[in-house]
DNA sequence: GCAAGTTTTTATACATGTAAGAAAAATAGC
DNA sequence: GCTATTTTTCTTACATGTATAAAAACTTGC
């Protein structure tokens, strides 16, 4: 056995199945092997979710055609990003992890930090810009996933609707106002328009 | 038994000896029950911990002095609810959930979208201001506690380490040149530039 | 006051991650 | 080739969340 072989197993039963499905006895079984067996190869289940994430990062992190002007440049590789993990379901339970760190997703992160130097961002701001970037990405993913799977579970969310009726228009008058709308105003996604405000918001001198 | 006792008893456990101690077992006992009997005030672990975190922010979380600039409001709205959160370790685990919706956020939810729009967005460009807000301040408290937690855990992260002594300066000239200094700059905690610049980029007429 | 129905509680059971340590297998030193 | 040591695997066991279904307690209509 190799972590190599845990992982590629791994990948299998979570494409096939989903990642509900993954469960330490059953890659042990599918190895051939014993639950406790894996733990050499790997510390814990979280560790092998963000191999998993990694492994997943590799295969499908393509690198996109880069605008020559910087700014856009930075838009771009955040939103590709962007659209690679949350086209990955299961990623919320990895996403903690503090940040993106797979080797293949370097060449991003590289792009985000030098567009913004170029935007004349020193070295230092640059790479607080980078994370502020990474913040509200991967927000935007846990949140909306979460969101999502409640939604898909059949969770008619009756404890949100009772606080959005009960809220008295006189103390909180905009809310009251956009009451009715929230759920489908939330739902939208404006992952790039609050992208584009952040990076033009970091880039801005104030 | 009822809801309120629940939570109370909960919070108890919580608060004395932190949120790994809290099982339903251990709760059921507390209480002088069985731990089925949680699950008909509780739909499950979750949402116990949603109440909980409900109850903290409706205790902790006070309205401040809120500037009478209606963009400085937004700023100090959010960094309000970014420092209630952020001192509640326990609160991964939560924030997955949607949005922070418990009655006594609601407060500060209305006062950045009423800034939003006195600074002349629509209320629905203001309600996805808020979200854009949300997104960056959940996705901080989510990253830096799973980092902070990792830390604390005695995880030297011998692999993020390893990816960044592989850096070919040729390749990615800004990640190398920033690479020694990543981890104390990754560390810093720039919150509120980051929500300033988010707030400008939202208002900024493009 | 009591039967019917509803809500709440209990008992039992299962699947899961993983700790602890024994066993086995591989490797190194002579 | 054989022993010492290190690496890998297995056995057993436990704590946890929670499904299921039976029991008990409570509520309601008369």
């Amino acid at each position: 056995m190799s972590r190599e072989e845990v992982v590629k197993t791994a990948r299998r039963i979570v494409d096939a199945e989903g990642v509900d499905r993954l469960t330490m006895r059953r890659l042990a079984t599918e190895i051939g092997s014993t639950p406790m067996a894996l733990y050499h190869h790997v510390r814990d289940k979280e560790e092998l979710l963000v191999l998993l994430l990694d492994d997943y990062a590799a295969r499908t992190l393509h690198r996109p055609e880069l605008p020559a002007q910087p700014r856009e440049r930075v838009v771009v590789a955040a939103a590709a990003i962007h659209e690679a993990l949350a086209a990955c379901p299961w990623i919320v339970e990895v996403l903690t992890a503090d940040d993106l760190m797979s080797t293949s997703a370097l060449w991003f992160v590289e792009q985000i930090v030098d567009g913004l130097v170029e935007c004349g961002l020193t070295p230092e701001r640059a790479v607080h810009g980078y994370r502020a970037i990474w913040y509200y990405t991967a927000g935007e993913i846990v949140v909306r996933t979460a969101a999502t799977r409640r939604r898909a579970a059949g969770d008619r969310d009756t404890y949100r609707e009772r606080v959005f009726a009960d809220i008295d228009p006189g103390e909180l008058p905009r809310l009251a106002e956009v009451a009715e709308r929230w759920a489908p105003l939330t739902a939208e996604n404006t992952y790039l328009d609050g992208l584009r405000a952040l990076v033009d918001g970091l880039l801005a001198t104030r």
